[in-house]
DNA sequence: TAAATAAGCGCAATCACTAAACTTTTTCAT
DNA sequence: ATGAAAAAGTTTAGTGATTGCGCTTATTTA
């Protein structure tokens, strides 16, 4: 079921990657704030207007191709192990997409992230985006109503975690110390997990 | 004690003051969005140049005199009632910030903040500054070392608790519920607290 | 094949913010 | 008092992100 890709389509998907490429290398290389949204343009030679048709923002091109991060926090909720809590389902999943990190070609992209104030702030925003559906999908997990206070705090103080224990030195043991909060408090709110 | 004043300060004290206000009665009048920095700088009778010497951004217009607010949060973990924990503490004390809210001349002001974007993060930003801080006066009050995890995961999740009730039509029922789950969490964390 | 559609372009403008060089107080040590 | 340093303010000019407009050109489709 490949979409019927027209000629088109493959252009405009190549004018967007030509971007976002000639966006990282020159990031990567001079720092995000030494570069400007015309240097991107022209390195992939297309005109500014024309960025900004592909990307809503300079931010943007930083951040492509994340799409599935939602439904994978929604799944890792909602097809725990069983006997698994939700608290240690998220506490695992986190510590996954933490492990990318360890990845020494994602290293520099997440240092400039790091370092770069828009952009670890833009991040955040764009990770905590996923609050409501994490909330939503933990409330229909315990059968607790749509909007329940116990589940939106759960799912915000599980998603706010991962920015916790980023710059730690044990990250793993850090995201631990943090759930095991979330963990008991869990436990003890709703008697019959 | 008081600052022995001279006429430079109190001239600048008073234009820094001409430009706040302006900024407020034109923010709530026409909408933030709607309000160019060159409009609050003629309002205020002052040049551009001169409303960015006050005020290091746009937005920091709106958020002007929030001094002691840190060290009222420091304070209600410190000086908790005897017998009080230091979340029930801290779940207090933001309720109490939050009915200077119920105030009807702050709702305009509050709903525009809440209304647009760039000041809702603006403002969760500088709330959560305060995050470090709070992390360390837990951990002093517990005689946790320094940068004990589960400190800073209790003062950010108890600070993150403010926006995570904001539009709740009960923000106090909100404010116990998520609170609930940190008071055990950390009970069941700390045996002898 | 013509008309509709969509990509891309150049241009001009807006808006937040900064730098530089210059004018006008206010202050303060002599 | 007075003259120079320090600080507030101004003008001007510029950068950089982002948007709107009207135009060309390529692709699709009826």
């Amino acid at each position: 079921m490949t979409e019927p890709t027209g000629r088109r389509e493959r252009k405009k998907a190549q004018t967007r990657k030509s971007l976002a490429d000639a966006a990282l290398e020159l990031f990567l290389d001079r720092g995000y704030d030494q570069v400007s949204v015309k240097d991107v343009a022209e390195a992939a030679d297309v005109s500014v207007t024309t960025l900004f048709k592909h990307f809503p923002s300079k931010e943007a091109l930083v951040f492509d191709e994340e799409d599935d991060i939602e439904s994978a926090l929604v799944a890792a909720v909602r097809e725990r192990a069983p006997g698994q809590s939700i608290p240690q389902a998220l506490c695992a999943h986190i510590l996954l997409t933490q492990d990318f990190a360890k990845d020494p070609r994602c290293a520099p992209f997440l240092r400039m992230v790091e370092d770069t104030p828009t952009l670890r702030d833009y991040s955040h925003r764009m990770w905590m985006r996923h609050e409501t559906a994490v909330a939503r999908a933990i409330a229909e997990e315990t059968g607790a109503p749509e909007g329940d206070v116990t589940c939106a705090a759960l799912a915000r103080f599980a998603l706010e975690t991962r920015g916790l224990i980023q710059r730690h030195t044990d990250p793993r043991g850090a995201a631990e110390g943090a759930f095991a909060l979330l963990e008991h408090g869990w436990a003890a709110s709703r008697p019959g997990a």
